[in-house]
DNA sequence: AAAAAAGTTATATTATATGGAAACTTTTGC
DNA sequence: GCAAAAGTTTCCATATAATATAACTTTTTT
């Protein structure tokens, strides 16, 4: 990416984010924000992990299943579902809330 | 379920739920605990849809699919992805927020 | 620096979530 | 009460998430 604008002073991430990936909305922008969020949430699995001082492998152990899937869990850009992210952070014993916000209203679930 | 136990005088939902359903961490609990959130997953989407004044078939012309499927998501007991829960509330403006909280420390995620 | 442990990746299989179509049921408006 | 609209369910196909295994790489320990 070249800066071939002489008279751009300053952009705001959100507006490098609309010129570079794509405006909210578009196919390819909500991508990059969902691949964020599936980033995110796969460093919270692993910090979660490595504050109760567990390996990949005893991680997988207590919920049964491989290490290879935790691994994939905790770096994968790819999706999960609600089932699984619930089944692995019981067993790390910590809680997952979901909340929906809209306006001034919001509404907790779970 | 009858009420044999005639000493019992309280309980808590909390005590019920251990006895009826079995105790937290038993697979029979998990489910009672992981259907709840769904349903309410689901209850929250029909929620916010009738906030916008949208009928299942509109909602589903915002995301690109057919009423029956929106009719799924509010009401089925079953899984659902992350990115399905995505598109539905980005459809409807509203903002999902996950967070994971573990003692005192709480992490916020997207 | 060698060995052991932890984590990652590739490949393949199985289970299941997503989705459409259409018939059906319930709710709403007149 | 009837017709239309809204919502639900069933049946089915397709896409993909979940998972194991095993080889591989990186990190840690000694």
């Amino acid at each position: 990416m070249e800066a071939k604008n002489k008279k751009m002073k300053m952009m705001t991430l959100d507006q490098l984010k609309d010129r570079d990936i794509g405006k909210i909305g578009t196919p390819e922008r909500d991508k990059y924000e969902f691949d964020l969020r599936m980033e995110l949430l796969g460093e919270m699995i692993k910090s979660v992990r490595k504050e109760r001082n567990l390996t990949q492998e005893q991680l997988g152990e207590l919920i049964g299943v491989q290490k290879s899937q935790i691994s994939k869990l905790e770096r994968s850009t790819k999706n999960v579902t609600i089932e699984t992210i619930l089944k692995v952070f019981r067993a790390l014993k910590a809680n997952v809330r979901f909340s929906v916000e809209m306006n001034e209203s919001e509404f907790k679930v779970a």
